[in-house]
DNA sequence: GATGAATGAGCGTTCATTCAT
DNA sequence: GATGAATGAACGCTCATTCAT
């Protein structure tokens, strides 16, 4: 049966979407769990393996979602990308919220492979800006890198910033094809 | 003299910079601060007051410097308030990282001070967004909150990209102004 | 059937002769035995039930086999009492270890029934030597407490220096006997 | 200062003479000497490193003793010996428990150290016999490998047999020569 | 004020034991 | 009887904090 390994990931997930990493402890995730501590230990190594399982999973369902939809036309694409991407997120706010602590710590060992999931996502909008620059939709004279970059932020923020889902896709999406100059 | 206790908050900067909180300890602290353990605590009641002493002390110095600069055009204003920003932290990388560590933990008790403290940051920037939208200078149908949220998650990830500051400005403020479309 | 308490026992003498007792886990031993973790307990109250019991079952063998051969004459009688004990150590060398390591612990509540066995050994030998005295073939002047524990001694010493058999039976013999000396 | 050390080494010789290794418990060892469990970390790097520094300790002390006191005749210098390694472990009852205990586990890699110093004690004893054989004192017959491991294991189970000193060196040395046949 | 040895609460982890299947 | 997932007490160890010097 896989619904305890699942409940042990959603409580843990809730836990450390409030807290830094260091300040759950595998009580906390049992309790909340409903599980004893050694139950946790059954279903994984250690503490950082819970941890990396949990980010390993919801980043698998993310990269699913962002690649199922996706158009011919690099605007649309744009669209569908920032659209999937914050409705993922606000689904999933702890989860979200687990990711955004966690940028930038990716680099321990167990946690590469996770990294190069979160690269994905930026290959993903990185392949699609090129697409639509090389189609004549996106102007030629800004960097892809940074661009790519920037708008992942400009996603991150706004998420973060509670917005409603639909309203943040559509004014993100709108300054960043025109700007915000009249 | 106010030397010792400054000393020990860059030691600090630097290790909380590449290190989570709970993985930087105080004998690491004093060790680079080149002072015993038990000074520290002359100079700070606890571990997490020194940690607030350096986010207090740097986001200060972000504000002395951001309302330093300001110009009548609000699109100049813009633009001096990206530059100031992303000068900041690309003279203070360490304390960008912790800052960026430490978004979002910021409700602790001890913290709430701070948080008020990047308050003023957005709405510092809301304000110069305002003035242009009343001036005519920016378009009227986008929802200032987030767009204010928006721009300061573009800064965010750029100055993490590690891009060198002149052109990083340049960069965000034109794709701000007139979009990525051709 | 007898069959699966005894292969059960096997595998803990195999493990407990080449780890200490705390560091041979349940898990292990079912492993080896090829049954679930649940079955060692529906055989063995605990584990150190398991452990008294593998102790128990080697000893009465032991003390059976000693008392199987003996002879009229005390000299030829000892000579049997060490051969016996050699070659029964050496058919089983991880009875052996396990009762090395175990020596001397043996004083806690359930192995005290363990420790009036071993005792017994010694008795044997006390009671060999003592009629050897008696009829003349051995020294009046030595210490026959002293000597029966000196020559337990000997005979493990040899053992867990893994000469062979026969040559050791034969070495310490000779040397209990008559000595060293030119 | 050096006394807080060596009174938490005695103190874990002590516990260690009495019980194995594992039901040990630092807390014990803590109380016993007197001081928080902190403590013994800021005198050893774990308990497997405690319980070496003891042996290492202990050993080093014997040899020293070991090698103080040689004769320039083989048969007084085996006397001595004897005399020593008994007058040796009956002062340190303690130590010598816990050395019998390790006896044969002494393989793990931090142990290492330790195994080369009993090693040397049999090395000790080994010289002192070829010497012997060498100038006619002793029997060419006999295997002094096989002997001198049997010499020690003599003297062990004497030790253990809680015999006088004085009496357990003198009956040991005399049955060593001469053999218990009259 | 400066020091660093001492402290002990609290953590991650293990493992003998239980019990529903 | 056999199974093995679940349990939780107990361990080794860390580290923020204190305090005698």
């Amino acid at each position: 049966m896989f619904v305890k390994r699942d409940s042990i990931l959603g409580a843990a997930t809730e836990l450390f979407s409030k807290r830094p990493y260091h300040m759950v402890v595998m009580d906390d995730i049992a309790k909340r769990a409903r599980v004893a501590k050694g139950t946790l230990y059954n279903h994984f190594r250690s503490k950082e393996d819970l941890y990396v399982a949990l980010l390993q999973d919801g980043l698998d369902n993310l990269l699913m979602r962002l690649k199922a939809e996706s158009s011919e036309n690099a605007i649309e694409n744009l669209k569908l990308f920032i659209n999937s991407l914050a409705a993922f997120f606000s689904e999933k706010k702890d989860f979200f919220e687990v990711l955004r602590r966690e940028e930038g710590k990716l680099l321990s060992n167990k946690l590469k492979n996770c990294y190069e999931k979160t690269c994905s996502v930026k290959d993903l909008l990185h392949s699609i800006l090129n697409k639509g620059v090389s189609e004549g939709h996106f102007r030629k004279d800004l960097d892809i890198q940074t661009i790519s970059e920037v708008i992942l932020g400009m996603i991150k923020s706004a998420i973060s910033g509670n917005i409603e889902t639909k309203r943040l896709s559509k004014t993100i999406f709108d300054m960043l094809l025109y700007g915000i100059k009249t």
